[in-house]
Parts: structure tokens; C-alpha cells; sequence
RNA sequence: GCGACCGUAGCUCAGAGGGAGAGCACUACCUUGACACGGUAGGGGUCAUAGGUUCGAUUCCUAUCGGUCGCACCA
């Protein structure tokens, strides 16, 4: 039957590949988890994607890693487990559904705690649905019998028993601490939720009066403000200028309060006036000099950040509003005389945007210490978290080493509520796994749950072993915990991947992976980050449908340096399905020639081998060894790159070209023999490209007389190096037919020769032994040649009108009659002399040098010394050739 | 201030202590019975700059210039 009858379409429609083929693969049920006893395993838990939207081409780069890993090992008959699931992602989502109810004009508060949940968990399942279709376009191998969402029954318990043992441990504790304070969403943050950004304020510079008349002392800030709240002004214990005023009292210009004037180590005498004013409630350096001095904390603001009843005549005005009226009034006062412009950066919130204010309040945290040191302990170790590439080791220890108290408290309603008890009665604190029904301490039964939640990344610290089913201990713990990798960007090293470890080492007494593998990001065409506010987002779903999953996989996965960020551009993606084309196409041409009575026998049919086809054997086996060891470490756009050039430049332009001699011919058995090879070569190449391409493999490989009836190439078996393959004599022997073979096309070109034009040909030996090599090749070179004469000896009688080309071993001479110039020739031959005598004179030099003859390795001298003699044998016929034009 | 990364063909990027690579773009020819999403042949780079290590550096080290990012500070 040929194509036409099977109705293969001449080109590649990846639309078409790809239809009803994941729902194929989720019917057969192969991406579900085995647990075959005496099998070594490898599993990943997916980085969980928030339940907010969409996922974005980070995503598409993420899960194509994943995947091409899981379905490689999957494919090499491990126990394999990849594991779904999705993230609450507390603030984000509670930021979303509440900017979706206020369209309506609702508001949080509206609806009231138990309402408003009901709204984000609807939300929550509209938004996973919207995932799991991502997942299924992007064709990746997940067990979703076992996918878990951060919020789930068990995880919730996880998070629970975590909380209460660190607070047993007394690793969790309630504090007023100066925190990080989001004004918009009304919450606390985390250190590492603020971002940084670098502003142009202003310094204001003001002088505070001393109550005893005895002039004014200047202080300078950015924040005029907070004023409201001072309660010192601070210089340094040994700057000469302050002396005297160490200890005096001032009157505050705007409050009138009798502030004192204190000394500290912390005041920088260099910077501005050398005076600090001191707000312990709304600066965390101003907060810990309060309390060396023992200075009263006035918080100015309520959590919205405006003024509060402490901000007199303020009160109510929004933070920035106020200092507007504070710098006008302050300079009608003449308090205020100077405006400076201060570059310096200012915290924002990473999720609402909003500048963060430095907030005095009640909040939970962890007691990052003894956790750290856990987490530097292992990495100091022999046992060590392997991060690829290693250089986010040092990122992530210069992280852990300098940590700091983890904020966990959240004011949101969306997330894991923290299991904490008052009693109004005695006050006691109640922390416990079920809910409590009355105080341990006083047995009365007033109490009131604390309000808030934990930071979401509380419960993602938990999700390597939380998703397997602990604190149980269940049977996928027992097999895949600890996962094989963790696959992430480098953004989230201090959010996630540290946090990971340090809770996997305390509650599991593992760490949580063997291996980080951190990639880059996917940038915009110019460089940019893809961003929404950009609106230079690429949606991964408009990629596939015009050029299929196939072919963006590819191109993300081939452009993957590790570590490094890739920019997405159209001509990758093009290329990548112009790939996938030629793979089609190269298949369609094997299936049109397999005929009605072949029966594939894999290597039993292998007959007849000619040179072609024990060269693609050797050079399949090759690309199998390279692609393995790539795919070991991680090395995705290597090994992507190495079967693409070998389906492209050796299967297709030479081996296919090469086959349609014996398949056109009249020997049964050689023809029988190609097909076999044909078939099995392209067979073993589409299970090699499958981790990458999955959808155009299995669609190919579904159509392969060597595929069982029923098989998946999901779980075929992936191919391995064989020494059996090897052949170096074929290598050598279709090294110098292709190099003939490309010279003469050379000559052709450069002559205006058409291809269709016959010529006559003639090949002078080297020797006996490459005679024989071309004689064997005789047929390999009419194919590609068209010659209309040819002949292949030692000793050739070369006439005087011809040009010439020489390769290793060989000359060739083209009599074109009519198109000879002999001065011309002679010129094309100088220049090539000249090239030669290069060539020679470099390697010559080298040799020459006392100090690489002795120091360089035997082997490298043994190369040049082979290198020079190719090149001053190639020259010694070019010079001769030159002698013998010239009569 | 500390640290990391990058600077290679017109563009986007791989690479490696011993003859500079890919994709796209470009030039010429080819509508050849798998494929024009194709074929054949080609042009194009003192591998940022200056030192150093080495028999040998584009690759390793140092400095400089240019770019990106993280952390800390920021009255």
C-alpha cells in the first residue's frame, strides 16, 4: 500500500497529529505511576502552578523538562511517578477574585468570611480545569490519580502537624514585630515578598527646635510623614558636632512632644547631617534603636496606610497625601528649608504593587536559625542538594546563611487557617491539631480562633512529601520520596526550593530531592521579560494551534543552555515544525516504498548490508550514546541538536538518497534489507526524539510495521548504545565517498554545471586499498553524480583540459569540455595552493616547537603529525596538477 | 557595598586548552517520484579590550569597558 493509499498527507499537520492523541495516552492509562518491586524509581512532583490564571510560557519551558526527563526514564523501565497538582497561592488568587467581585461592587467584607471562600473555591475550580486543559495541550505524562491541590484534606493536615510540632518545638512564636506591610491587600509580607525598586524622592531637611531655646538641631528624611510618630532624634556617641546636645530634649515641631535627643552606633555620621529622627512603629532600624533606648512606639497609620487618631489633625488622609500637607505646612512653619533629590530604593509589594510600609503589628514566625542550620549542615556534607548548574548552590547557601525570621501570619481568609486558640478568659494561647472546645489552661470556653492564615509558601514547603501522603506513611513515600529532581526557575530559589529543604530535613529527615535543575526564563523577542503590564506575553495555546506542541517543545528544549534565559522567537518555533515536517515526509517516504509483502525483521533482516547501511547503524548508535549522556546531565539543547542533525543531515540527505538505489533495484534481498533498516533506524530515532516530540513520534510510530499492535511508544523501550553498531571502516568508507561526493557537486556548482547535465568523471587512488573503497562506492557516486563516464583507478590518464579537485586520498578530474580555461584553472588551484600552504605552515610551526614536542600529549602530536601529511600530500597534487597546466 | 551571569557570523544563541558552530537571514542554482515547512553549493566572525598563566588561549586567571540579574544598605 502506498502513502497515497494511506492517505498520509504530503505535509505535516500537526493539528491533525495531534487530536485525541492525550486522551489516547490517559485512556491506556500510561502515565500512571508503577510501583514494580526491585525496580529503581524516579519521580518529580510538579511545581505547583497557581490556581490564578493561565499558564504562561514559563510553564510550557517547565513541563517540557519535566517531561522529556520523566518520559525518557519511564521509557527506560523505571518506576516512574510524576505528580500533578496546583497551588492556592493565597494572596494572588484572594487578590483576583476580590478585584473580580468589586466589578460588581462587592466586597469582601460584603460576603463575609464563609461566603467569600465559597466564591474563591468556585473560582479555584474553574481556574484548575483551565490548567489541566494547559496540561493536556502540552502533552504532559502526569499521574493525575494522583494530583493534589495545596488546600486538600491531607495537605491541610500536613500543614496543621507542621505548624503544631514547631510550635511544640518552640520554633513558631507570636510577636510585635516591625514587618512588611501591604496597605492595599492589608496584609503582612514576608522579607522576600517585597521587590525592591529604585525611586527618585526627594530628602526633606527639617530643623527640630531644642525646648530650651538653644536654636534647632537639622535632621533630614524621606519620609516626613512619619514625623508624626518620632520619639527621638538619634547621632552617633562620638560625633564632635552633637556633643553637647547628647541627652537634651526638643520640642517636636507638628506634635509639640518632648523628644530627647540619643546617641547610637547605628547613625552614619557620614550621611546627611549625621541626625536621625527616630519612629520606632514604622522603620525596623528605628524600631530596634527604640528598644535599646527604650523609646515608646507610636504607630500613625491603620492598615490601609492612612493617618490614624495618632496623626492629629492628619488623621484620615492617606500616607502620601499627608506628606504632601505635612512638607506644605513644615514650609510655611520654616521648618522644613531644604529639598534635596534622593535616589534610593523603595519596597513594593510583589503581588498588589503597592510601597510597603514598615507597620508595627502581632504576627506569627518561624525561628529560622536551627532550621538553617539544618539546611547549611547538608549542603556542607557529602550528601548535598546537587544544584545544576552549581552556581545556585552559592546563591542558595548566600541566602541561607544571612536568614532571617520568616513572617507566616497572613491577614487574607484565603489559606490554610492558623491553629491557634485564645482564651478571653486567661488569655492563654491554645496551639493544637483538633479543634479545642475549651481552654487547656482554665477549662472555660470562650475562645476565639486566630484570625489568619499562613503564607501560602508554608504549605509549599511541605510538597515534596505532603503530596505523597505524609504524615502517614504510605506506601508512595516508601517508593519515590525522595524525588530525583526538582525542576524550577531561579526565581523562586529563596520562595520554594530553600524552604523545601530545610522543612523535608526536619520532618523527614531526607532531603526532599537528589538534584535542583534550575532553567532560565522565557524572555520577549527584544530581551524583555514577558509581562502582563508589557502586554508582551506569548500564550503558549496561540503557539500551539498555529505550529503544534510538538514544535514549541522542541524549540524551548533545544534553546535550554541550564541556567540561562532563552527569548522566544517565531523563527525557532518555525524551524522546530519545519523539523517535524522533514520527519514527516522522511516517514512518509519509508512507508511508500514497504509494499504489500514486506514483513519487518528488525536486525534478523539486516541480509545484506551495504556500506550506507552499516554507516547509519554506526552513525544511529552514535547519536544514541550522545543523546544518553546529554540527557544525564541535563543537557537538553545538546542532545535535541544531536538528533536533529542526525534525522536531518544523515538519515534524510544521505541515507534515505542513498536507499533508493536498492529499493528501485532488482535484488530482492537488499531491497528487504534496506527496508529493515529504513524502518528500524527511523524507529529507534522517533523513540529517541519522543521525550521531546511526543505527539508526531507516537503518530509515526503508530504506523511502523515494527510496532505490536496495541504498543505505545510511551512505553517502548528507549534506546541504548550497543558496540555492536560500531563500524569505523564504514565511517571511513562514506567519509571519503561523501567527500568526493560533495567535491565534485562543488565543482558542478562553481562551473554552472547542471546536475542534470551528464559529465565525465575520473578518480585517481591513492592507493590500492582506497580504490577498493571507491570501487565498492562506485554506485553512491553515480547516484549523486550523474556521470556519463567513470572511472576509478591508481593510474588514470588524465587529459590536459580538466579540472581538479583533490580530498584525502583522492583526485578527481572533470574534462568539461568547452567550459575549461585553462589561466582560470590555474587561478582556482593557486588560491587553493595558497590555502594549503597555510595550513601546512601552521602545523609545520608547531612541530617545530621544541616546547610542544615535549610537553604536548603523544596523541595530540600524533594528530597534527597525520594532519600536516593530508595537508602536504593534498598539496604536493595540487602543485603538480599546477606543473602539469603549465606544460 | 557583596555576589552571580553575559559580551562569539547581520539577528538569536550553542561551544570548547590544540584545525571557529547551529537556527534564521543573505547569494547562486535546482519545480529531481518523501519533503519548496524542500534540495545543492556558497558568502560572512582578528570569539569586547589589555595584561598574565601555558609549548599552545577565543576557551583558564587578573584588570578594564559595556550589559543583565540577585542580595544588602538607603535618615
Amino acid at each position: 500500500m502506498t502513502a497515497e493509499e494511506k492517505n498520509i498527507p504530503k505535509s505535516y499537520d500537526p493539528q491533525a497529529v495531534e487530536a485525541n492523541r492525550y486522551e489516547w495516552w490517559l485512556e491506556q492509562n500510561l502515565f500512571k505511576a508503577t510501583e514494580e518491586e526491585g525496580k529503581e524509581s524516579y519521580s518529580i512532583v510538579i511545581p505547583p502552578p497557581n490556581v490564578t490564571g493561565n499558564l504562561h510560557m514559563g510553564h510550557a519551558l517547565n513541563l517540557s523538562i519535566q517531561d522529556a526527563l520523566i518520559r525518557r526514564k519511564r521509557m527506560q523501565g523505571l518506576n516512574t511517578l510524576w505528580l500533578p497538582g496546583m497551588d492556592h497561592a493565597g494572596i494572588a488568587t484572594q487578590a483576583r477574585v476580590e478585584a473580580m467581585l468589586r466589578q460588581d461592587g462587592i466586597s469582601r467584607y460584603d460576603l463575609g468570611r464563609e461566603k467569600f471562600l465559597e466564591k474563591v473555591w468556585e473560582w479555584k475550580e474553574k481556574y484548575a480545569d483551565t490548567i489541566r486543559q494547559q496540561w493536556s495541550k502540552l502533552g504532559i505524562s502526569v499521574d493525575y490519580s494522583r494530583e493534589r491541590f495545596t488546600m486538600d484534606e491531607g495537605l491541610s493536615k500536613a500543614v496543621r502537624t507542621v505548624f503544631v510540632k514547631l510550635y511544640d518545638k518552640g520554633l513558631i512564636y507570636r510577636g510585635k514585630r516591625i514587618i512588611n506591610w501591604d496597605p492595599a491587600q492589608r496584609t503582612a509580607l514576608s522579607d522576600i515578598e517585597v521587590i525592591y525598586k529604585d525611586i527618585q524622592g526627594k530628602l526633606y531637611h527639617m530643623r527640630y527646635p531644642f525646648e530650651d531655646g538653644s536654636g534647632a538641631i537639622e535632621v533630614a528624611t524621606t519620609r516626613p510623614e512619619t514625623m508624626l510618630g518620632d520619639t527621638a532624634v538619634a547621632v552617633h556617641p562620638e560625633d564632635e558636632r552633637y556633643q553637647g546636645m547628647i541627652g537634651k530634649l526638643l520640642d517636636h515641631p507638628i506634635t509639640g512632644r518632648k523628644i530627647p535627643v540619643i546617641a547610637d552606633e547605628y547613625v552614619d555620621k557620614e550621611f546627611g547631617t549625621g541626625v536621625v529622627k527616630i519612629t520606632p512603629a514604622h522603620d525596623p532600624n528605628d524600631f530596634e534603636m527604640g528598644q535599646r533606648h527604650n523609646l515608646e512606639q507610636i504607630v500613625v497609620m491603620n492598615e490601609a496606610g492612612q493617618m490614624n487618631e495618632n496623626a492629629d489633625k492628619y488623621q484620615g488622609m492617606d500616607r502620601f497625601e499627608c506628606r504632601k500637607q505635612i512638607v506644605a505646612d513644615l514650609q510655611e512653619m520654616g521648618v522644613l528649608f531644604k529639598i534635596e533629590e534622593h535616589a534610593h530604593s523603595v519596597g513594593h509589594s510583589e503581588r498588589s504593587g503597592a510601597v510597603v510600609e514598615p507597620f508595627l503589628s502581632t504576627q506569627w514566625f518561624v525561628k529560622m536559625q536551627p532550621l538553617a542550620d539544618a539546611a547549611i549542615d547538608l549542603q556542607k556534607g557529602d550528601d548535598a542538594v546537587n544544584f545544576v548548574p552549581d552556581r545556585f548552590e552559592r546563591t542558595y547557601l548566600q541566602w541561607i546563611e544571612n536568614i532571617r525570621d520568616w513572617c507566616i501570619s497572613r491577614q487574607l481568609w484565603w489559606g490554610h487557617r492558623i491553629p491557634a486558640w485564645y482564651c478571653d478568659h486567661c488569655g492563654e494561647t491554645i496551639v493544637t491539631m483538633d479543634d479545642p472546645t475549651s481552654c487547656t489552661k482554665c477549662g472555660h470556653d470562650a475562645l476565639r480562633r486566630d484570625e489568619d492564615v499562613l503564607d501560602t509558601w508554608f504549605s509549599s514547603a511541605l510538597w515534596p512529601f505532603s503530596t505523597m501522603g505524609w504524615p502517614e506513611q504510605t506506601k508512595d513515600l516508601d517508593t519515590f520520596y525522595p524525588t530525583s529532581v526538582l525542576v524550577t526557575a531561579y526565581d523562586i530559589i529563596f520562595f520554594w526550593v530553600a524552604r523545601m529543604i530545610f522543612s523535608a530535613l526536619e520532618f523527614t529527615d531526607k532531603k526532599p530531592f537528589e538534584d535542583v535543575l534550575i532553567h532560565g526564563i522565557v524572555r520577549a523577542e527584544d530581551g524583555r521579560k514577558m509581562s502582563k503590564s508589557l502586554g508582551n506575553g506569548i500564550d503558549p495555546l496561540d503557539v500551539i494551534e498555529k505550529y503544534g506542541t510538538d514544535a514549541l517543545r522542541f524549540m524551548l528544549l533545544n534553546g535550554t543552555a541550564p541556567g540561562n534565559d532563552q527569548r522566544f522567537q517565531f523563527e525557532r518555533v518555525e524551524s522546530a515544525r519545519n523539523f517535524a515536517n522533514k520527519i514527516w515526509n522522511a516517514s512518509r517516504f519509508v512507508m511508500m516504498n514497504l509494499g504489500e509483502d514486506f514483513t519487518y525483521q528488525g536486525a534478523n533482516g539486516f541480509a545484506k548490508l551495504g556500506t550506507a547501511e552499516k554507516w547509519i547503524l554506526h552513525r544511529l548508535n552514535a547519536t544514541i550514546q550522545d543523546v544518553n549522556a546529554r540527557m544525564e546531565v541535563y543537557d537538553f539543547g545538546g542532545a535535541g541538536s544531536a538528533i536533529y542533525e542526525f534525522l536531518w543531515n544523515e538519515y534524510c540527505d544521505w541515507y534515505i538518497e542513498l536507499a533508493k538505489m536498492p529499493l528501485n533495484g532488482d535484488d530482492a534481498q537488499a531491497k528487504s534489507t534496506t527496508l529493515n533498516v529504513l524502518v528500524y533506524v527511523l524507529d529507534q530515532s522517533l523513540r529517541l526524539l519522543h521525550p521531546f516530540m511526543p505527539f508526531i513520534t507516537e503518530e509515526i510510530w503508530q504506523a511502523l510495521p515494527s510496532t505490536a499492535a496495541g504498543a505505545s511508544i510511551v512505553t517502548a523501550s528507549y534506546p541504548a548504545f550497543d558496540a555492536k553498531w560500531e563500524d569505523a571502516q564504514a565511517e571511513k568508507e562514506m567519509g571519503l565517498l561523501m567527500d568526493i561526493i560533495r567535491s565534485i557537486r562543488n565543482t558542478r556548482a562553481e562551473m554552472n554545471v547542471p546536475p542534470s547535465r551528464p559529465i565525465t568523471l575520473l578518480i585517481k587512488a591513492k592507493d590500492s586499498d582506497t580504490e577498493a573503497i571507491l570501487t565498492r562506492g562506485e554506485s553512491y557516486i553515480r547516484r549523486f553524480c550523474n556521470p556519463e563516464a567513470l572511472t576509478i583507478s591508481t593510474d588514470v590518464a588524465v587529459p590536459e583540459k580538466a579540472v581538479s579537485n583533490v580530498v584525502t586520498g583522492a583526485e578527481l578530474f572533470l574534462p568539461l569540455a568547452g567550459l575549461i580555461d585553462i589561466d582560470a584553472e590555474i587561478a582556482r588551484l593557486e588560491k587553493e595552493k595558497k590555502k594549503l600552504d597555510g595550513e601546512v605552515e601552521r602545523i609545520e610551526k608547531k612541530l617545530n616547537n621544541q616546547g610542544f614536542v615535549a610537553k604536548a600529549p603523544a596523541e595530540v602530536i600524533e594528530t597534527e603529525k597525520a594532519k600536516l601529511a593530508d595537508y602536504a600530500d593534498k598539496r604536493a597534487t595540487v602543485i603538480s596538477r599546477i606543473e602539469e597546466l603549465r606544460g
